[in-house]
DNA sequence: AATATAAATGCATAAATATGCAAAAAACTA
DNA sequence: TAGTTTTTTGCATATTTATGCATTTATATT
């Protein structure tokens, strides 16, 4: 079908360059030799869940929305899973250890994400005690920190 | 400023809302007393990096980029913006001066914030370097600034 | 305070995008 | 395969958004 053919082509070029308007993929297309209208383009883009969103620097580019997303999404976690060092229980409370000088980023972050499971952190240099609240087990507290920090135990475990 | 307070409006509704329009948008600040034109709207979601994207439903709807809902979390913005003194312009960069032991988190607090207005940060304990991108103004990277942790400067003002 | 500079805004309109409708293409059915 | 239904598409145009320009408002300077 063209269709399928076209929404792969607008995938590929508008996750690969900037578009700023409809008019301009159009072009692009063409010289791919895949030709419609600015209508179809349209509705195509919707399909996608590709929008036009400020660039930035004042101007305007075509993004698929879930892409981008989920893209931006693991690069931050990508940044801070890996100043992670350990994670291991004591007296019910949970002690992280990170590289130095982060914990207190870290501990940040971990408050940021406003879980319920955790009462509270405190930070010191390379060291953060995770408080779970009362009647949450250190096992939902695990998971709650894999949903912060996706790969959290991978790391810490390749680690060892 | 009327502006800061109209911006601030508008994360909220559309964060809130699901807003397809911008027509609506201005309806909906109208109902809160804040008025302006389409013209003013469209200028101000660009500030912000509002843009309007596919619902999934076959309709639009206006969304803010992924870094700058993150910042968006209300409650992080009260325990921020105190610990805040100073902000001072040298060199074309700002130098901003928190209580001591703050810098880190705040910087990486607005680093997070992901504004294309700043190249970068660089924090000791108590003072935060701030880089604006070139071509870039001051100016700009205080309204940036005021985005990312409201009432920042007023805050600063009142401790003078 | 008076003047100079920059920022914000509205108006009118240009630019860009979305959509109703009819035609064409594709998929399906007996 | 001929007929039927569904999907896709283009055309024309309505809807929506962005912007040049002039004006007002705010900010800085002397």
């Amino acid at each position: 079908m063209q269709k399928t053919k076209r929404l792969l082509a607008i995938e590929k070029i508008i996750s690969e360059e900037k578009i700023s308007i409809q008019e301009e993929l159009l072009r692009k297309l063409k010289g791919k030799g895949i030709s419609c209208t600015q209508a179809t383009l349209s509705r195509n883009l919707r399909q996608l869940g590709a929008g036009r969103i400020p660039d930035g620097t004042g101007g305007y580019k075509y993004s698929l929305s879930e892409n981008i997303r989920s893209s931006e999404k693991s690069l931050l976690k990508l940044n801070i899973v890996p100043v992670i060092r350990d994670i291991v229980e004591a007296k019910g409370l949970l002690v992280m250890k990170t590289i130095p000088g982060n914990a207190s980023n870290t501990a940040f972050f971990i408050d940021g994400a406003g879980r319920y499971e955790i009462a509270g952190t405190i930070a010191g240099d390379d060291t953060i005690l995770i408080i779970p609240r009362d009647g949450v087990t250190i096992q939902q507290v695990h998971t709650c920190l894999e949903i912060i920090l996706p790969g959290v135990h991978d790391q810490i475990k390749s680690k060892k």
